[in-house]
DNA sequence: ATATCTATCTATAACGA
DNA sequence: TTCGTTATAGATAGATA
């Protein structure tokens, strides 16, 4: 850039870095907030000068979201850890931290169950919208799939049954025959026959619901829960 | 950048912007990382693409290090605010009972977004929908009350400077009469006859947006990266 | 998605005020 | 430190493989 070939190496003389950094930092913010909203990507930058001044850029001015969001994929586990290490340290700073964090969640909470959301713009309203599109869409697949376990457990169990019941019923029969007494016959007709059925249906829909997945507000099939299932479900 | 000028909107087209998004990234990378050896300073940046993706870079790979840098600067401010009152006490007790509620928040909300779905049984799965279904209506509420009001706000101020445009070709025509020089005659066509049509498209949108509910990403509005954030960002 | 190529558009190093 | 200017090095959109 300009004049002359860029080397990749500190520069030295502490002027023209200072220069450099301010030209290249406001450079690098709208680079960065190019990408965001070109690509619709979640951002975040941060710059200490060597004098130690702070710097930043997030998409939407939500740095602690992303933050959280990135601390959330890269190491969810690790945070609980590295807290407690600095116990010499100070607990004031590390209690505001907390607090402050458990408003952020609270709110961001709030939102997601759709509640203040006098305070967010169109824009964040939408990534709202799409998040919750999203996580709906997730929580239906595996509702259905728990469904669709339970049916198949049933089913199982049906066939395990009819199967008794046959031998049983055959086992009647010998015995009727071995001791010829005018007994009335037993009419042996399970009710398990209609079950079969019914459960067919069921697993049908659930299919269907599970796979169409075309428009999400199409399939709101207010899903009733069967009485069958409340017993077997709950683990 | 290329063929033509950029223009800071969301790229519609899906493989255009994934490109971009890939290309822009490594640029956005080198630069970070450019920056951070030429001017010997601290970057942090967390790149999330649409898709949800992660993409990072910090200075000598020590984004923990830089993060925390970030939370002891940013939140040396709020301190002075949240601690003092609370001098006394068992520093350590209060400290537990945050961080449980903040896991249990944090466990809530990623319930909330559909993720780690597997420890809840049909029943909670339920009340989750539910829940997200309320939530989405009212988000889904308020984003078209918010864009009702933009879009006749935009009608108002139309209105407005079109009443302005005619009272001033009105004075134009008298002007004109009165001194009757042979000038050429103005072609008074003013532009808001374009503006109108531009706003009554924008409300048919929102109102396919608002009831049909077709694909919330599509319509993202176009921000301009206001001057005061290129430069000067903190402070 | 990834790589290369090219025409253009941008960023910026150096310099001066 | 911060502009503005200018000559160049770089970045990248679009096309193509």
């Amino acid at each position: 850039m300009g004049r002359g070939r860029v080397t990749l190496k500190r520069i030295e003389n502490k002027i023209n870095r200072q220069v450099t950094f301010s030209k290249r930092r406001s450079g690098l913010l709208k680079k960065a907030h190019e990408i965001s909203v070109l690509c619709d990507a979640d951002v975040a930058l941060i710059v200490f000068s060597t004098k130690g001044k702070l710097c930043e850029y997030s998409t939407d001015s939500a740095m602690e979201r992303i933050l959280e969001r990135y601390e959330r994929y890269s190491y969810t586990e690790k945070q609980l850890n590295t807290t407690h290490h600095e116990t010499q340290g100070s607990w004031s700073l590390e209690y505001a931290k907390l607090k402050s964090r458990i408003e952020l969640l609270q709110k961001t909470q709030r939102n997601l169950m759709g509640e203040e959301l006098d305070s967010l713009s169109l824009k964040e309203l939408q990534n709202l919208e799409q998040q919750l599109d999203t996580a709906l869409k997730h929580i239906r697949l595996r509702k259905n799939q728990l469904m669709l376990e339970s049916i198949s457990q049933l089913q199982k169990k049906d066939k395990e049954m009819q199967d008794q019941n046959n031998s049983l019923s055959k086992q009647i029969k010998e015995m009727e025959k071995e001791i010829p007494i005018h007994h009335q016959k037993h009419e042996i007709k399970p009710s398990f026959q209609l079950d079969i059925l019914d459960n067919r249906n069921i697993c049908e829909e659930a299919r269907m619901d599970c796979e169409v997945e075309k428009n999400p507000r199409q399939n709101q099939i207010a899903t009733v829960m069967p009485p069958w299932m409340v017993q077997h479900m709950n683990k």
